[in-house]
DNA sequence: GTGAAAGCGCTAACAT
DNA sequence: ATGTTAGCGCTTTCAC
């Protein structure tokens, strides 16, 4: 491997001009500067990465923690993330973590060891407690309405669904379930006390049975069906945190013969094309965005306000 | 920040024999074993991976070069890559390209800067010849049917469009239409090959206008439902190579009125739960397995033949 | 403008 | 078993 040292030998000069022509910084005479170049060209020089990242304690690449790489939530995230990262030069580190607490742990690590120089945290297995101790003096940023941490971006989902709950009285709905992905977890918190007070703000009773959990897939959304059917007293809507869920409830519903929106109404999350086929109404999630705002959150020095995005209603025929 | 040097110092004893604790080497008396584990707690030290990089000239870090992160197809692509990756104790860094063929030389360059350990192409933007100048004494896995180079997992595309015509043929079909990502690439060439032959085989004629390019999502196909009706003399059946691109084409379909499959039958690619959704006849295809064996292909070391995956028919309701 | 030299922090061959 | 030391390849301060 030939390295700076054979290059200065080569073109007669010193590693240090060699460094300031390969860096483009001034003050190098036009002669010395070819004469650099031609050697470079000559020895098919490359510089190593590594040497660098070693010497300036950086490394332009940013850690994505997330759980999976298949889900079409996910992918726009990443999609946002490294749209945004790119223009700023930085490359991303994937840390897969199936929502393992090990794996998340792990990527804490590597940020401490300095292979990466910031983590995004796409979503979160571990407690913030947990998670505290590898944290400081490192820059991470949450997608996650999160309390005590300094860098965060999130989706308002308490807003929305209280916003959800509204719009579903205003049409009549007094008894509402709720499809949600997980229990844990700030998002799915927030969008749960939205539920709640949403309800108790209109008088409603929430029965046991009218949440449905672990609701992510299409397939989850079918058999959301069954278990709606099996209830003694049912909810008349739905409120759904995923368009891919809900798309598998009006699919089964059709099949079935359930009446929709007139025997179950569904307001959906996300907007993301498959509720377009459907007609399926849904809010809007900014997702590329709250990755875009993410990767800005890791860029910025000095501490700033969690970045809140709003979601937009987009009315179909669920509702 | 604490280094190597500081803890031989405090622990009494020479870099050497930390370095040698820290790795699990063998020959450190238990005691000066202890001494060392004590001053890395004492000093709270975190070894620094980029100067392990640059020592060992090895990052235990792939290169993925990727078109999108937001597509099914891809998603589950990568899934396949980071799951083998990580049994290896690898990690994935992403390099999207869009398909625009600046980005993806960056990620060749990243590569000979040994930023990454090796590279897995999912997709291609460059011919071979404009990538060969940045291939020498690299680590590059192809997902396609590439020849002339030496690591390479692919679907195996044209046997699967062949079955599929046969498989319509024997369903009376002999106006067939084929529905496409793209037309440059290997994978996709393979598909249009199986079509062309497959079409001379039976003595079918292709028209013009029965190709439909540029094919990827489920707003694509509902377009297509559009242009398929305009046609003067309409395919009968389409062979579709992405069940995100049918469910849209069903769900158009249905829309119009227009029958699947008496009117049009549908045999689409994927197997992705999407087709079990709406009913679509689709060709499984392993594409999970397709990372996972283009990482193991990044860790042989001797020369090993191509890797060739096979479809397997799911028969539902749209041929 | 240019060069010498001191890092950056770790690994591993060699000597003992 | 353990220590010494020469790398790995680049950046950057300081002096001229």
């Amino acid at each position: 491997m030939t390295n700076i040292r054979e290059i200065a030998r080569l073109a007669g000069v010193s590693v240090s001009t060699v460094s300031r022509v390969l860096n483009e910084h001034p003050y190098v005479r036009e002669e010395k500067r070819r004469r650099v170049l031609a050697a470079v060209e000559e020895l098919n020089y490359i510089k190593n990465a590594n040497a660098v990242h070693l010497s300036k304690g950086k490394t332009y690449c940013i850690g994505v923690v997330i759980p999976f790489l298949n889900l079409p939530y996910f992918g726009e995230v990443l999609q946002g993330i490294a749209g945004e990262a790119l223009k700023h030069g930085y490359h991303l580190k994937i840390f897969q973590t199936n929502y393992e607490k090990e794996a998340e742990l792990d990527a804490f690590h590597r940020l401490r060891m300095k292979e990466v120089d910031g983590l995004i945290l796409a979503s979160r297995a571990n407690s913030l407690e947990a998670l505290q101790p590898f944290m400081e003096g490192t820059n991470v940023v949450f997608c996650e309405n999160l309390s005590g941490v300094e860098k965060k971006v999130f989706i308002n989902h308490y807003e929305a669904v209280r916003t959800a709950m509204d719009h579903l009285h205003s049409k009549g709905h007094k008894d509402i379930g709720l499809c949600i992905h997980r229990t844990f977890g700030t998002n799915s918190e927030e969008r749960v006390r939205g539920f709640f007070d949403g309800a108790e703000a209109a008088g409603y009773k929430i029965q046991d049975g009218w949440i449905f959990n672990d609701c992510i897939s299409l397939q989850d959304g079918r058999e959301v069906v069954g278990q709606w059917e099996s209830l003694g007293e049912r909810p008349s809507a739905l409120i759904v945190t995923s368009d891919q869920v809900s798309a598998g409830i009006v699919s089964q519903a059709g099949r079935k013969g359930i009446s929709i929106p007139d025997e179950l109404a569904i307001l959906s999350f996300d907007n993301h094309p498959i509720s377009e086929v459907f007609d399926i109404t849904s809010f809007d999630v900014p997702i590329r965005q709250l990755g875009e705002e993410a990767f800005k959150l890791f860029l910025k020095e000095e501490p700033s306000s969690p970045v809140i995005l709003e979601t937009t209603l987009f009315e179909r025929k669920t509702m």
